[in-house]
DNA sequence: CCGAACTTTCAAAAGAATTTGAAATTATGT
DNA sequence: ACATAATTTCAAATTCTTTTGAAAGTTCGG
């Protein structure tokens, strides 16, 4: 396979999977090529590998930042902006679940705690029903905060991020 | 709180976790009402409570069913059908673990194999840090694959996770 | 085999999310 | 302070997704 093929290959498949994730598609694609480019790149670089709008370019860029998994690169001497992305490929796996699980796990935890206080009698089936529900379902969600402060705080340890790197 | 408030901020906080999720609205919305219900409801009583149309409703339960997270519910005597969702939260989520690994995580390792074979000089700075991003989330992918291997099959061997239950 | 009860399909409509591009704003060198 | 280069914003346009609802299809008791 030939190299363009092949990079227009990754950026396609980053794309649709960002897409699938809830995080558009020009994100991830920008996303990809910075992780593929050896170097940092300019908004108009940008713009031309992508054929995307500079508002368009910018906005996702912006995002990206915010997720901690890109950088603003000043080069001396330039006025332009580069940006580059974060390579180690596990720092972006715990910044995106850091990101996600502000997002969608903590305002759900949030809500189901508050739930558990629903009025009525416990005779009644559809309040038992749903009261037995609720507590199911916080518990996996407490577990399952609980799994993922492990793996985002693990990255931010340096010992133990360390350990993890023998096993991938 | 009362009894039907509760009900609605379930759903409605359901839905919102859903569709972050790439999963549909209604689809997260059906799901929610049928966790919480103390026995199986028709596609009438789903269209009455959510207030969608009967096609909507068709749709999105055929959808949960294909997860592998609703079943269909025949009632001796009755022409209807019911519908009523896994209780088991656990279960649950292996189910989406499941269905999302193979229409997500599936196809981009495939896609990641093929492109190690790209062609070109090793000494382009460009073909070099393709090849090297290419390497490292190939290996990140491969990891995370086993990881949620193991986390599905652990649910779906029946023996081992009643014993599980039995013990905790 | 008929007709009623129920389910499924799908083209069109509505709604949601993304993208554009030009104008406004901000930053920089002289 | 000015001119210019670069970035940011956001309303309107476009594109993508979801929903509707009526028609077609299926199933079942008699």
């Amino acid at each position: 396979m030939k190299f363009t093929e092949a990079k227009a290959q990754f950026i396609q498949a980053w794309g649709s999977l960002g897409a699938q994730w809830g995080i558009n598609r020009t994100m991830a694609q920008i996303h990809a090529l910075l992780l593929i480019a050896p170097e940092a790149l300019s908004a108009d670089e940008i713009m031309e590998e992508l054929n995307i709008s500079r508002g368009n370019t910018n906005m996702n860029v912006r995002e990206l930042i915010n997720w901690g998994i890109v950088d603003k690169v000043l080069v001396p001497g330039e006025r332009k902006e580069y940006f580059t992305a974060e390579k180690d490929i596990w720092k972006v796996g715990t910044a995106i679940a850091r990101e996600r699980k502000k997002r969608e796990l903590d305002p759900i935890l949030k809500i189901l705690t508050a739930l558990q206080n629903v009025e009525g009698d416990q005779k009644d089936k559809y309040v038992k029903s749903f009261r037995d529900s609720i507590q199911n379902i916080s518990r996996f969600a407490q577990q399952t905060d609980a799994t993922l402060n492990t793996f985002i705080k693990a990255e931010e340890n340096w010992f133990y991020s360390t350990l993890l790197k023998v096993f991938k």
